[in-house]
DNA sequence: ATCCTTGTTGAACGATTGTATAGTAGCGGG
DNA sequence: CCCGCTACTATACAATCGTTCAACAAGGAT
């Protein structure tokens, strides 16, 4: 026997180690998509062992839901209102570009999360809340650009349209990354706003 | 015993039986993604045993490439190039809004099959090739009609990010299917179209 | 130094995964 | 009528799936 006996495991808060779980989890959806998010796979990219996952999230549902808010969170943390119009709509749509978002990995941890959400129920409770605030978010930034210039705009029409643009060549990004350049999609973004709005400080 | 002693099952010509398979594959993705697409449940759906996946197809990624190439066909089947610009494109558009096409079952399956090209190689083979004839078609439809107009535009990069919003309202659609209607989806992608086009008769 | 809380381990469970393969049988051509 | 081609069935296979659970131990509190 070695005279250095360490402690076997170590042992973290709570939420540290769900914090650890949940990056685990993107890893395996970055590296192989929902095939290879399973509780083999989560646990080993974690250090951990097979009951962790159960214990701190219920279920790998509880996990996979947890993931999908983290992304989410990430994205919107970028962009804080500040009821000011034009300035708040550009952040909102850089928020997508930003570089630490709109890479490889991210873009292949939504394409996997998408492909869940129209088929598990708490994945998309979590997304109903999530999308509805982003897009109110959208709507607003648009609703006060409109009024100021006396536009007339469908702002939460145009909110869903632009999430939608975004969405779009974020699949395009993921699906085959040399498709389109970052400043393409998002002037891509900035052109349909326009086409509503006017010309916008971009 | 009972004296009526049918066959015990019916024989089907090789690509019959194939398309039967594959149809069987889409009701499975339609159904709940890519983790129902399981050997046992598409040969229960298609009413045959576990072996016939491998004997039409090789392995269960030679039945997804199929029901891939099978979707986009669909697709694509309803907009015969006729060289004529504005027409050409309003077709190409609209084969994107038809019922058949934007339906529930088809963008649940788009969904599920878009998180797995990024990851399997078969099925990025497949797609790199449909998409380049897809995105081929429109921009020279762009080109034909911005070259009518005296318009200077980069026909590949519009067509590419017109796919684009259109994966990405199918993509709301999928995710939370009375988030937008299919003329406010058709429109938005006029618009885009618009903005450096010009007036289309839409 | 001992207790206690609780984060953690790791084995066991039955169900299901994709594939390989040996044998069966439908059905058209002779 | 029978033969032969091959579409087809059905079992076996090892590997992996998600979950359960009893026992363990880390580390702060007393």
């Amino acid at each position: 026997m070695t005279k250095t006996d360490g402690p076997r495991y170590r042992r973290y808060p709570s939420e540290t180690r769900a914090a650890m779980l949940v990056e685990a989890g993107l890893a395996c959806l970055a590296r192989g998509g929902i095939t290879l998010f399973t509780i083999d796979n989560i646990c080993r990219e974690a250090g951990a062992s097979r009951g962790l996952i159960t214990h701190h999230f219920g279920s790998k549902d509880g996990l996979l839901a947890a993931v999908y808010a983290t992304m989410y969170d990430r994205l919107l943390a970028s962009a804080p209102p500040q009821d000011q119009g034009e300035p708040d709509l550009i952040a909102l749509v850089d928020a997508n570009f930003a570089p630490e978002v709109f890479n490889r990995d991210s873009l292949k941890i939504w394409l996997a999360l998408w492909g869940e959400i129209a088929n598990n129920d708490t994945l998309r409770a979590v997304h109903r809340r999530r999308y509805s605030d982003y897009r109110t978010k959208i709507a607003r930034a648009v609703e006060l650009i409109a009024d100021k210039r006396g536009r007339k705009v469908d702002a939460v029409g145009l909110a869903v349209m632009l999430i939608a643009l975004a969405d779009g060549v974020w699949l395009e990004q993921g699906i085959d990354p040399d498709m389109l350049s970052r400043d393409a999609a998002r002037g891509a973004c900035f052109d349909l706003l326009e086409a509503y709005l006017g010309p916008l400080p971009r």
